[in-house]
DNA sequence: GTCTATACTTCGATAGAC
DNA sequence: GTCTATCGAAGTATAGAC
């Protein structure tokens, strides 16, 4: 049949495997999210899976929708409250969703749909943070010339992305002087 | 059975299946590495890939060891050929191992085997890139407490995997700007 | 030392019952 | 609008034949 009937988005039951899809991502990574596995999280029977969501890609597509809208959410209300240097680069860091990003990451390299779901959000996130470090080193005194915010934002968000990373896997030589010398920077930067 | 038999290392079947169990991990990610898809793309029957490693993470192992032992291999001669800050930067985002490296990330991410073997590579790499670029910024007349070494590797590591990641996924803003950038940099510090 | 026959589990997805 | 019965394909791994 070409036109399958969905369930409805304010489902209950769609929202429980959603949590428990985001979970077992979270946990085990997206191998791990089956249809079957992810049902016997929420208790329910797994042919329910598709009856919410047609694909499983679809399944992974609306627990990175719900879960990048939220995090884009927290990050310009952060962000309003406090715009400094500081608080960009401790926002960067802070947010546990290392293991988030390689499980989508991962996903998106292969499939078209989530790529281009991920990179319309990396996008935005990215304009966001532009306007917030440009703000941050134009108050700080620093000339587009030397430090252009593009390249700022840049350098920050590999250098956060990579610790974040390598921590998650073990690896951390070098990550205390970093910190340390990110830090100090910082500091100087803000008190002129 | 506690000791089944297992194929010869210098097998060129054993060989064969490693060749096709990358091919895969590369094309279509690490989920399509099985051992009937494995075996189909070799050419082979499916157990044989059972009979020559144990597990499906023996074979993953085997494939990391492989081709990062080459890896070092390479960057270790090409940096003896060329020390030069610029050599190292271009090593850095030249290897197109971007996709690789996304797979092997994830699947450390929930096997220990894997990601204790990936952190022991990375280590040994940072070592020896850590070497390389002492070497080149001192050249340069960078002190170490302008900038140490290690935190110069740290940013460049980020950066350059961040713009290869990013570039696989297409997510483009900023990274023109930021090469020029990063370009302009070292050739700044390299004529003095 | 090399490979195959075979067992058993889990997968995504659909058609149709309530 | 919600859920279940069921299918065919694909998964890992082992025991045993050559």
């Amino acid at each position: 049949m070409a036109t399958r009937r969905i369930g409805a988005e304010d489902s209950k039951t769609r929202a429980q495997l959603l949590d428990a899809a985001e979970r077992l991502l979270l946990e085990e990574g997206y191998a791990a999210v089956t249809s079957r596995r992810v049902a016997a999280a929420a208790g329910l029977k797994a042919q329910l899976v598709h009856y919410y969501f047609r694909t499983m890609d679809d399944l992974f597509l609306a627990v990175l929708r719900r879960r990048a809208d939220r995090q884009i959410e927290g990050f310009e209300r952060a962000i309003a409250a406090d715009p400094s240097l500081r608080n960009l680069w401790r926002m960067n860091t802070d947010q546990g969703g290392a293991a988030f990003t390689i499980e989508f990451v991962a996903l998106a390299n292969h499939r078209k749909a989530i790529k281009e779901e991920i990179a319309r959000y990396a996008e935005r996130f990215r304009a966001a943070q532009l306007e917030a470090i440009g703000a941050a080193l134009g108050a700080g005194g620093i000339s587009n010339r030397q430090l252009p915010p593009i390249v700022a934002l840049l350098l920050m968000t590999g250098l956060s992305q990579m610790l974040a990373l390598e921590g998650a896997l073990g690896i951390t030589t070098g990550h205390r002087d970093t910190l340390k010398f990110v830090e100090s920077t910082i500091a100087q930067l803000e008190t002129g």
